[in-house]
DNA sequence: TCGCGAGTACACTGATCTGTATACCTCTCC
DNA sequence: GGAGAGGTATACAGATCAGTGTACTCGCGA
């Protein structure tokens, strides 16, 4: 479940070959990109590439590790800048505010979901633990501000999250829609 | 935008080899699905195959755009069958419950936005479309139910249907959570 | 000085990919 | 009875796929 704390460092070229996988996995997908291109993006010979991940699925594994830690990031900077435990509740919806204006083809997590759908492939784990991790998180933020039923509003809360990242590519106004929606339920859940 | 009533009509030979493909699309992928693994399985030659649809991203494009016939005939049909104005604004999420008891493999046109980033890609196009479509019921419904807002409640509709399909198999009681909420969202804009 | 880890260069395997060529069969309709 | 549409059978082209083998270079630390 935790995220980015066990992984061994990345050498210089392992890490030119994450940026570079992780950017052409999300653009194109994963199945439509090749390890030959990966290495030439990133400047590295096939056999440096296998030497470092092992495989093609270990290397998808790896990137899709490395956003989530990118992300979780993020996310916890937002409920830390928060200024007050109902304002943290949709902290997540701020940052996915930002995320959104940089990665506008949806989420890479369930984008990897469509195309991975063996769970034994080592991404997958990846990401469903995402998606785990941020309904836990919307809990246990609804919880910590007193809300009535945070269980349940954190799955509301995460069911619009998700409709809204993977939706933004459509370009609908969701991620707006789904920001306001969250905090009038959120104020509905702490008022008496 | 209109779906289902342009399409020549297929010759039965033609006929398995899209719901084959289909299937085989939804459960593995488009790109992981070879054209010769759907001839094998439509108990077709590649030659029939060939000269029924010209090429594979054709055979995606007929594959979405049949899937997305018959979703729309279970979403009018949802709405035929509510007994009200009001309940049939939410009748979309109804449809959505059935149709995940039968598809648990997420949205398959989401899932196929993933894989095809190309807008001039022929799938890309009518899985678009299904999603616009969708938000354009939502407010003609809402509207026609006398909501207030029937724009913003729309979009906001769509945003929580999106949500619960695109997590449903992450099995976290979205597609519940969400029919709840949308109940909720149109009693609250009929209300006066 | 020596060993080792990181990386390069490059050829190569065997499978699989989309798509095509050619020849033939069978049924229906005019 | 002849034409054409729908389909079969099979072989093939050319590209790309993931992954390996082998021999080399460079820099660093014990």
């Amino acid at each position: 479940m935790d995220s980015g704390s066990d992984a061994p460092p990345l050498t210089p070229a392992g890490r030119r070959i994450v940026d570079a996988a992780e950017e052409l996995f999300y653009e194109r997908g994963i199945t439509a990109v090749g390890v030959d291109l990966i290495a030439e993006r990133s400047g590295v010979t096939k056999r440096t590439l296998y030497n470092r991940f092992g495989s093609k699925d270990s290397l998808v594994a790896a990137c899709l590790a490395e956003r989530d830690r990118r992300w979780r990031e993020e996310v916890r900077a937002a409920v830390a800048a928060s200024g007050s435990a109902e304002e943290a509740v949709t902290a997540p919806f701020e940052a996915l505010r930002s995320w959104t204006s940089t990665y506008t083809r949806g989420c890479a997590f369930l984008n990897a979901l469509a195309e991975l759908p063996d769970p034994r492939h080592p991404g997958h784990r990846v990401a469903t633990d995402q998606k785990r991790w941020l309904r836990d998180l919307f809990e246990e933020l609804a919880t910590a501000a007193g809300c009535r039923g945070p269980s349940a509003l954190a799955t509301r809360l995460f069911v619009l999250h998700e409709g809204a990242v993977a939706t933004e590519p459509l370009a609908l106004g969701s991620v707006t829609a789904a920001a306001d929606l969250a905090r009038e339920l959120v104020r509905a859940a702490s008022r008496g």
